[in-house]
DNA sequence: TTAAGTACTCACATAAATGTAAGTTATGCG
DNA sequence: CGCATAACTTACATTTATGTGAGTACTTAA
């Protein structure tokens, strides 16, 4: 939990007030966030299969960054009232906007991570 | 510092590997960086300006969100052999490169960011 | 001799993010 | 009844990021 008032708060605050691109980064900066809506970006999916396709996150933080993502606008939870429970995740109209600066994000990287060589140039974006 | 070793920093390595988004975000993610990053787009600067363009940073982060930027190869550090010192800070050619990525996290945060009306769409970002 | 200027470093402290392991809920099925 | 299933919670522990305040080095100018 966050504390309600802190210089480390009052500098974030104060900096994305100021600027956009930190803004940005905010939203989607949590270490799980990139590889959650790149997934999302494609297709709905349900909380399962998210945990199935990133096998390494555990529980607790999955549901966190789902949270977070969703009390930013950026997901839609789905909640189908049935046992046992069934919940879908898709993008908001926010979240598609994002797509655009998602690809850059994924472009500027897939090209500039020093690689093996090989793969060099390739949309390697999976995890 | 880091440890050698944790589920936290395997985690962010895997990701990184896999996914040129996350990797990307790492390089510009420090509370700092997107300002820092923003302020040498438009001109190399000594470090007491750099200073004074944010004061509400600590020297000590200052110093350290400059070392990282460094390492990772984004800004150069060029130091006078004067006294009193004289130390400039500009973009590489690698940073140079981020310039249309900054620039596309500052458009879509300028534009989502949830404001008080009057100054949507400008571009606000300046911190 | 002392003060001023610049770009730091250091020891310490706090805040925030991430991870672990076990438990919870409700219901249909055998 | 007792188990399986999906989507979580909970209490706790660890790791990482950020912040504070003071101190350092070296030279020139007063």
């Amino acid at each position: 939990m966050r504390k309600l008032t802190s210089r480390n708060l009052e500098n974030e605050m104060a900096i994305n007030a100021g600027c956009g691109m930190a803004h940005t980064l905010n939203l989607i900066g949590g270490r799980w966030k990139p590889s959650i809506l790149w997934r999302l970006v494609k297709e709905t999916l349900r909380y399962s299969e998210l945990k199935a396709l990133l096998p390494a996150i555990s529980e607790r933080i999955l549901v966190l960054q789902l949270r977070e993502l969703e009390k930013d606008g950026l997901i839609f939870r789905k909640v189908y009232p049935e046992v046992p429970p069934k919940v879908e995740y898709s993008l908001t109209a926010l979240g598609e906007s994002l797509k655009t600066v998602l690809q850059v994000l994924a472009e500027w990287g897939d090209e500039h991570r020093e690689d093996d060589g090989t793969l060099l140039h390739e949309q390697t974006t999976q995890l």
